[in-house]
DNA sequence: GTCTATATTAAGATAGAC
DNA sequence: GTCTATCTTAATATAGAC
């Protein structure tokens, strides 16, 4: 049990670079030889730790971001005041978690490519568990089902476009009014949409 | 001037595949090899018709990115109607352009890996471009200039956000919503945001 | 303008010493 | 657990025939 542990320890300690890289470069854009100069290790230590190469790489990086998505996004909803509140706390979690916009999301890096067919049924469980816990927020609020569904499906919309439009502009403040917009345009009244 | 014409018409007989490959593998994710399969032809041809190689390639594809915006996206903002007739006219053309959001937008998949500081001054000068005109029916409709803009990136925010989660959902609709959406959210009256 | 053949470099991956 | 050395394949790019 406890080698267990120090196992996925062990992996845990380089997922930081490597979410780097992938996010940066994605899946096809990211050799063994950044990875190895990212963390410092050479290519037959990476290929220790992970014998599956760039595949279990970026499997246990997707792992760490499930834990990222529950324990700090998703826990940002479940705390005190309405739903404008909660979205605003998840907004500032996101808004760290991308560094104000001036890092691309591995999610969206991971969807183009030769990656795109392996990796995007973990992608899309992500966002839908994302998407499902914004839309669980706005039912609480008192909103229909289905337009809260439509509305979580909005705002991840703007989140993935503000941090694709932020890089390509150089303008980290899209990134941050998008966010700011957000828990308004969310909750906002469906007569005026 | 017939030749130059021809020159560069020999070269435009091979942007849709390039088109095709760059904006779903992005530029590290492209080989010649898959160019070559793509297009029909051999390596050193490709070096014949560019020379400068991939680089060249995409400095092609962005050039006739440039003609479509002006020559598509942006005439149909030109015709008569206000402005929401126009922004769903533009709409339109980029359902028609990105396959239902079937296609990932090249722009954003040059801002990932290597090819990111070679042609972000043209994806940002085609953005900029785009923003503008759709700042400019928005302030011609009366809208407050500085609003305007705002809004403006609010719509590329949608329309590379929609590209991005439709795609990894394997969602057409989620594209298709956002789009019909668009010009009424551009248009609202700022009390209600 | 297209091809075959080839040069050169870098990629992913493994063996085996320490 | 990390390393050096090596294997194999695929990458970019060019030379030169047709």
């Amino acid at each position: 049990m406890a080698k267990q542990a120090s196992k996925q320890a062990s992996k845990q300690v380089h997922v930081p670079p490597l979410l780097d890289l992938f996010r940066q470069y994605g899946y096809d854009g990211v050799s063994l030889a950044k990875i190895a100069q990212a963390t410092g290790l050479g290519k037959a230590s990476l290929y220790h730790h992970f014998p599956g190469g760039k595949d279990e790489m970026v499997e246990t990086v997707l792992a760490t971001l499930d834990q990222w998505l529950q324990q700090t996004a998703l826990a940002a909803l479940e705390g005190e005041g309405d739903a404008q509140t909660r979205l605003g706390r998840m907004g500032d979690r996101i808004s760290t978690a991308y560094s104000q916009g001036q890092k691309p999301c591995m999610l969206a890096a991971l969807m183009l490519g030769s990656a795109k067919d392996a990796f995007q049924p973990q992608v899309q469980n992500l966002l839908r568990r994302w998407m499902g816990a914004i839309a669980a927020v706005l039912t609480a609020d008192g909103m229909d089902s289905t337009l809260a569904q439509e509305r979580s499906e909005e705002a991840l919309v703007a989140i993935q476009g503000a941090l694709i439009l932020a890089r390509a502009m150089a303008d980290t403040t899209i990134f941050e009014r998008t966010l700011q917009r957000l828990p308004q345009q969310l909750c906002r009244s469906s007569s005026s949409a």
